[in-house]
DNA sequence: CAGTGGAGGCTTTTT
DNA sequence: GCCTCCACTG
């Protein structure tokens, strides 16, 4: 090929430049971490359509997450131009979505189905377990949940689970699973799990519809292909059967979704359904020096069950791994803190350039709580989901029922929003007719205006309060309904808040009232972007975008804010700093997965993707003593700390000096040295006990101490109202007043 | 029927 | 330690 010039190619190493051109047949790329898999990627995709003149119509690439389409988006849009809005990219669950929506009447879907989230799914399992009564405390909604969704996954349906379902549990969960599937079914609904489930029968039984996609889609790659879960992996092979043109990216070591049923034995599944696959190795990494590289490769050799792989750089060797061990996590957030200020002070790092990186969301608020108090600015992401939220949840409640009157989930959830007295006993008597008359609850509802000659055992059981409370609940929603089939998404949302006097609920009703209808708010600004589409069309693409689009607030780098992030969905970035805290048994690895080799492992490669986010610095963290789930104790440092080599890896006391560590902790295999006397005093105003200060946000106040720390001065004002706060003086921009 | 208070449960990661 | 669910009370 008569390549060699191609611009796309160039700065490419050669097993980075083979996976660009190999465009032909199937390709397994195996990409370590910081190997350039994104370049390689949107490179192969340009090369695809400037090169080879490839209708970006004809390409499908399918990421994991939203962020990943975003971002390959906008590489794209670099290298190709807005030729290529015509290219398909998404997540699965985005795809099968689109598919359903267009081509959902062969099996019997109607187009404006509503997608149901894990807590609505909660919820109309519950309902299902109480119908078929299985006890929700004997079986936990949760452990149901997962056998569901675990089972899906694998493509069975419940006819399918039922015929193969083995033992108590599972036949209970057979049991659940049936029933569940005729309410969801009835609500026209379909959660994430149906999104793939149903698109893998809709192809494999309409070949016709299968054919039309398999000619369309004459390339396809797959991103992150160790998080691809079997339905998925069907999926794949199923529209890549006609061209065969279907490039996986991967990489097992970072398979870190396994709990999510993704299963890596797809890699093996994939070498043996396309024998001819050419497989291409990126190993060399660019994005972090040798010591971090060096670091984590040791880590990551010690799974077992694992793919021997090597992983390189020709970086220099940069500082070493710094493990620094505190007395308790205050004192953690804390060494987190000065260091990003210190790095910032003597390297010129930004607080953008940093991240602080944790196993669990629960372990962000003390590290929020550290950032305001030292007023660094930060950026947490993730947390609580925006559209989990119980306003927005309210909303979506009624613009969901307006776009699909079936749903009950939302209809339970819609009719006591604003209260109108309609209690337990009267959703009972709603309930009881809708399930003896196999009907939704909307029907139920219906009933109640219908000829009295005919059905009016429910308005007979009703008291005539709830009745009348109902049919004036009913008015609304039609009413609505009626009135979006004209207005604009934007237009209807004013008046369901209008017609709902949400805002008053809100204020009345909700704690933080206001932090609340701002959310109601951003939902609105949310839905401009549907603004202009045909009215009902407006309201089906926000309500899917909010069902697939987990955080509102997507990732932005920004330059002057410090990342708090888990590991999970640190996937994918990097940081020229990375802290790693909670560096403990118990938490990373997490208590849930000590007892099972395949789970361990897991969380090793999930330390492992934490490790290989850094770019510079790395450090990780561990605690003498923690906080956790109520209790208060000594705990031991991580496994995977051990398995860092000690040539590059430099322990380091509490930035802070405090008494000796408290008997009962077991002592650590590693002397912790003391931290190295700050012999660069802070060129810093001296501030003493006594002195009037004035903080930004706090107001004014009186310096109670100071305490020199780390270079810096750890100052404790009492401010008038907001009481007392320690602050670090480099960062909270204290000013000194007379 | 709704709002409050207490007790109990429960702790992971996300499309 | 936190949140959720439930039962009781107003």
């Amino acid at each position: 090929m008569m390549t060699s010039y191609d611009p796309l190619l160039e700065g490419l190493n050669p097993a980075q430049r083979e996976a660009v051109e190999s465009i032909e047949g199937p390709v397994l790329v195996v990409a370590g971490p910081g190997s350039g898999k994104t370049r390689v990627i949107t490179h192969r995709i340009a090369y695809l359509v400037r090169k080879w003149h490839i209708s970006p119509y004809r390409i499908l690439a399918v990421t994991f997450t939203n962020r990943a389409a975003g971002e390959m988006k906008e590489r794209l849009s670099r290298l190709v131009g807005s030729r290529i809005d015509r290219l398909s990219v998404g997540t699965f669950h985005a795809f099968c979505a689109g598919l359903l929506r267009r081509e959902g009447s062969h099996i019997g879907l109607d187009p404006s189905f509503t997608i149901y989230d894990d807590d609505d799914q909660v919820q109309l399992l519950k309902e299902a377990m109480a119908q078929v009564n299985i006890d929700s405390k004997q079986y936990p909604v949760r452990a149901i949940q997962g056998a569901i969704s675990r089972s899906k996954s694998l493509v069975l349906d419940a006819a399918s689970y039922a015929s193969n379902c083995e033992g108590f549990f599972e036949e209970q969960v057979s049991k659940v699973y049936e029933k569940y599937d005729a309410l969801i079914r009835r609500s026209q609904a379909l959660d994430f799990d149906d999104l793939l489930l149903r698109s893998v029968q809709l192809l494999s039984k309409n070949p016709d519809v299968l054919e039309r996609y398999q000619r369309r889609y004459q390339h396809i790659l797959i991103d992150e292909f160790q998080d691809t879960n079997v339905a998925q992996y069907m999926l794949a092979k199923l529209l890549a059967g006609q061209y065969r043109n279907i490039c996986v990216v991967g990489d097992a070591d970072q398979s870190i979704y396994g709990w999510r049923h993704a299963d890596i034995r797809n890699i093996l599944g994939f070498q043996k359904d396309f024998p001819e696959a050419r497989s291409i190795v990126l190993g060399e990494n660019y994005r972090s020096t040798g010591n971090i590289v060096e670091a984590a490769q040791k880590v990551i050799s010690a799974n077992n069950l694992r793919i021997h792989k090597e992983l390189w750089t020709s970086k220099e060797e940069g500082p070493p791994v710094v493990v620094p061990e505190t007395h308790d996590e205050e004192e953690e957030d804390q060494f987190v803190i000065s260091e990003v200020e210190r790095l910032g002070r003597i390297e010129g790092a930004s607080l953008g350039d940093c991240a602080v990186m944790y196993r669990v969301n629960a372990q962000s608020r003390a590290l929020e709580e550290a950032c305001l108090r030292y007023g660094a600015r930060y950026k947490l992401v993730g947390g609580v989901r925006f559209y989990q939220r119980k306003e927005v949840k309210d909303l979506i409640a009624y613009l969901r029922l307006i776009g699909n009157p079936q749903d009950d989930v939302s209809l339970v959830r819609a009719i006591n929003v604003p209260r109108r007295g309609i209690g337990t006993k009267s959703m009972d008597d709603l309930s009881r007719w809708a399930i003896s008359r196999g009907t939704s609850l909307y029907a139920a509802l219906e009933s109640l205006n219908g000829d009295p000659q005919e059905d009016d055992s429910l308005r007979r059981s009703l008291s005539s309060r709830a009745a009348a409370q109902m049919t004036a609940f009913l008015a609304l929603v039609q009413e609505l309904a009626e009135e979006s089939s004209r207005l604009d998404v934007v237009a209807l949302i004013d008046r369901v808040l209008e017609r709902t006097s949400y805002r008053e609920y809100v204020t009345e009703h909700y704690d933080l009232p206001d932090e609340r209808w701002e959310n109601i708010m951003e939902l609105r600004r949310a839905a401009e972007e549907f603004k202009d589409e045909e009215p009902p069309q407006g309201l089906t693409l926000l309500l899917e975008r909010l069902a697939l689009v987990a955080d509102a607030d997507n990732y932005e780098e920004s330059a002057d804010s410090l990342t708090l992030i888990t590991l999970h969905q640190a996937k994918g970035l990097e940081f020229p700093v990375v802290f790693m805290v909670g560096m403990e048994e118990g938490l990373l690895p997490h208590f849930r997965s000590l007892d099972d080799t395949g789970q361990l492992e897991e969380e090793r490669r999930l330390c492992y993707v934490g490790m290989t986010r850094a770019k510079d610095r790395l450090y990780m963290l561990r605690a003498f003593r923690r906080r956790f789930a109520g209790g208060y104790g000594p705990s031991l440092p991580s496994r995977f700390l051990q398995e860092v080599p000690a040539s590059i890896w430099e322990p380091q006391a509490p930035a802070v000096p405090r008494r000796t560590i408290s008997e009962g902790v077991q002592s650590s295999s590693w002397e912790p040295s003391m931290a190295e006397p700050t012999g660069d005093a802070p060129a810093l105003p001296g501030l003493s006990p006594g002195d009037k200060v004035r903080h930004p946000t706090f107001g004014e106040g009186m310096v109670v101490s100071c305490t020199p720390s780390a270079g810096d001065n750890e100052v404790t004002v009492a401010f008038v109202g907001t009481g007392v706060k320690r602050l670090l003086q480099s960062l909270a921009r204290l000013e000194k007043l007379e």
